[in-house]
DNA sequence: TAATATACTACTAATATCGTAGGAATTGGG
DNA sequence: CCCAATTCCTACGATATTAGTAGTATATTA
């Protein structure tokens, strides 16, 4: 269970994006550089992103990415969903005819209450909460 | 996030003898018919929980395995760890010197959720509880 | 001693991950 | 028109993990 780079790299990117959201395309070689990925491994996370509907790309020379929706509008569950694939992946969870006696199973009612709990995090935060959040760590001041 | 059939396989395991307690000992045989698991496979994991000190062995004629724990003091969270490994394992949750700025990152505070989240279904749960749905499932005429 | 179990070690096929590499296509600016 | 910047596309490879298979050694009971 643990987390790939895919998915991480991903999210890190699209978080810099909403930060960039009103300034234009920002560039794969910018994105690389701040979250320390490499640009061709990057390059090919982007193209996941994009043809799931995440970002636009904008080519050519000053070219870049841009969000495709409003920060606020993208839950961080589609995002993993599209990157990692489905939370908590037991066949029998989604397929009943994956295992002979699934209606009784109680491991897979465990998976299906461990799925729910993940999904319930990532469900309920959007990348605006991200962005808003980071501010909050960048300036103290405006803590009591 | 997909589940290993290490881990899979090894809570199911652990479950046939969890509801096995004051039987004696049962044979690998046994557990990988019911369970559908190769005995030899099925072999390597027990030697896991074994060593993990979840299971006691008896060799020989009449031997098989038995819990080393009543099985309301074993929650899923130990197997699990034991089995899959940390939950949800982004080296930075574990190691603050891992990523450069694990102090203010947001991604790492996500991730914590989700982790915590897991661990807290986890933890809820012990095998009894499990022999107990079990139960339930298979005698209907309880419920109301 | 024979039958039944676990214990231990080694090997393997298939798959996924995490990139690297090179070049094609597109765009903006001089 | 030309050049530089940038995305787009495809292929390759090294490494690790998974999910077993296989064979043999050791212990126990009857
Ligand atoms: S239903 Fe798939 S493991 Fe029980
Ligand atoms: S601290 Fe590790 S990804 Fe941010």
């Amino acid at each position: 269970m643990r987390l790939s780079t895919r998915t991480r790299y991903g999210i890190r990117a699209m978080l810099e994006l909403a930060e960039n959201v009103g300034r234009g395309p920002l560039q794969l070689r910018i994105i690389a550089r701040r979250q320390d990925i490499s640009v061709k491994y990057l390059d090919q996370l982007m193209t996941i992103l994009k043809s799931a509907g995440f970002v636009r790309s904008i080519r050519g020379s000053k070219g870049g990415y841009v969000l495709a929706r409003a920060p606020e509008q993208i839950k961080l569950n589609d995002v993993f969903n599209c990157l990692e694939g489905p939370v908590v992946t037991v066949e029998c969870t989604e397929n009943e005819n994956y295992c002979a006696r699934a209606a009784d199973c109680v491991a897979r009612q465990v998976w299906t209450q461990v799925q729910e709990a993940v999904m319930a995090v990532l469900q309920s935060i959007t990348f605006q909460d991200l962005v808003d959040r980071t501010k909050n760590n960048k300036s103290p001041d405006y803590q009591i």
